[in-house]
DNA sequence: GCCCTGCCTTGATGCAGATCAAATGGGAAC
DNA sequence: GTTCCCATTTGATCTGCATCAAGGCAGGGC
């Protein structure tokens, strides 16, 4: 036994998803694992707002988003609705031992996802430890955002809530594409409703706050979706987060 | 190698914490590994109100509650706090590979702590693949737990928060002291304030929102503390929850 | 007994964000 | 081009909870 050498999975190879940013299941395997772990993967892609499935719902398998958004959410008997997670490439969906979603799972753009079933999954999980230490770095910093998603959700104003969202979609654009200096740029993955359930808002105070936030020059908008954050820092600022202390996502 | 005979590690039987409600780290151990995790544990005790640790803070060590309970939350620059998370006996807190705490912990109620400093303490997870399997499952149930949390802060009102922390604590209660019929009794472990941080809701409302239910009749009231649940389905009624639909910590 | 201190309750008022409603605008189909 | 469809914006009003402000009550020290 002991260490072997580091290998980047053959799936993760073709997924791109270890490059992207070190979230997925990339395990130091020998290659019968290795060989395992490719023999059981399979690809699924779904369309810009289909659900990949339900809570409740069986699921026999797992997976890593390979390209595309999805958005795990909880839904109340009268409609209200809370989204608890997004999906981006390389995070990973499905929990060990649990036959049932235990929420929906929807996606947002067009998506694509490797699976494994969970059965054989499980096995090899059994025996292969770095699996297991692997997924449980990724659960814990999954936990710390679900927590600073707790702050933002129990106690911060609306305008906070959308100014930490932006930051967060504009912190993780810049580590996608790094770029030299310059405001950021980018494209909202979610519409207003989306980030209405995300923030526990409403999608009216939503589109009030984006306003406002134009209106002060924090950011500028082109077209609806199409965002420039003009002066990171102050966007922070307005976010009430203590200096810099990144979303861990 | 392969799966070995299930063993309950010593620190466990000494703390009485895995009986309790099978959260914590309870893995199939040779021996060797077992006098190790014996050899490093250590004790250490808090009384009610005193800080374990700062938000931001070394921290050097992992641990599981023996008795007591502790909190977690965060704090924003101008005061305003959420309680992230509750520890009860045989819970676990601290990282494997981060360096120090990402949220204050404080003892509620008088606190003993079972801790392993944590360099030899992440060396025998390298070594013991039970161990970070175990404490994977804890993860995803604290993770579950979080999101379960992020519905109640981001969609519930305040009579809905009420209610469900209710139903929480008083499932927990009898889960642990299991009774045969009749209502259920047990005594508040938190203050209105502690409350009120871990609802999103001020102590005001807390204290609203907990007459209106006694006047309601769906809680009965001896002193500020005592509570006497009279109609558990009711109360989950009130909550909102999905029928039963079970907390999972 | 006294007072003091912490915790809790209750009341009055204000406001952030929800709700209800209508208008705008941009893209796709034709 | 025109029309339709939806996402979004904007406006008017309502309301649940926060905020501000007084007490009430039980326990501990003296």
């Amino acid at each position: 036994m002991g260490l072997r050498e580091p290998v980047i999975l053959p799936h993760l190879q073709d997924c791109g998803s270890c490059t992207i940013r070190h979230r997925a299941v990339c395990a130091r395997c020998d290659s019968d694992e290795l060989a395992r772990l490719e023999q059981m993967k399979y690809y699924r892609s779904f369309e810009a707002g289909q659900t990949v499935i339900w809570s409740g719902d069986r699921m026999d398998f797992v997976a890593s988003v390979v390209s595309g958004i999805a958005t795990l959410s909880q839904t109340m008997e009268d409609g209200r609705r809370q989204m608890v997670g997004l999906l981006l490439p390389s995070d990973f969906v499905g929990r060990p031992g649990r036959s049932t979603a235990a929420y929906d799972v929807t996606a947002t753009t067009d998506l694509l996802m490797c699976c494994f079933r969970k059965k054989p999954f499980e096995e090899l999980i059994l025996s292969t430890p770095h699996i297991s230490q692997r997924l449980l770095e990724m659960t814990l910093d999954e936990l710390d955002a679900a927590r600073e998603w707790m702050l933002l959700l129990g106690r911060k104003t609306a305008r906070e809530k959308i100014a930490s969202l932006l930051a967060i979609i504009a912190r993780r654009d810049v580590s996608l594409n790094p770029r030299k200096s310059g405001p950021i740029v980018f494209d909202l993955p979610l519409t207003r409703e989306e980030m209405a359930d995300y923030l526990g808002l409403t999608l009216e105070t939503v589109s009030r706050q984006v306003s406002a936030l134009k209106r002060d020059g924090v950011i500028s908008l082109e077209g609806k979706r199409h965002v420039t954050v003009n002066d990171f820092d102050r966007l922070l600022e307005v976010a009430g987060d203590d200096s810099d202390g990144g979303y861990p996502v």
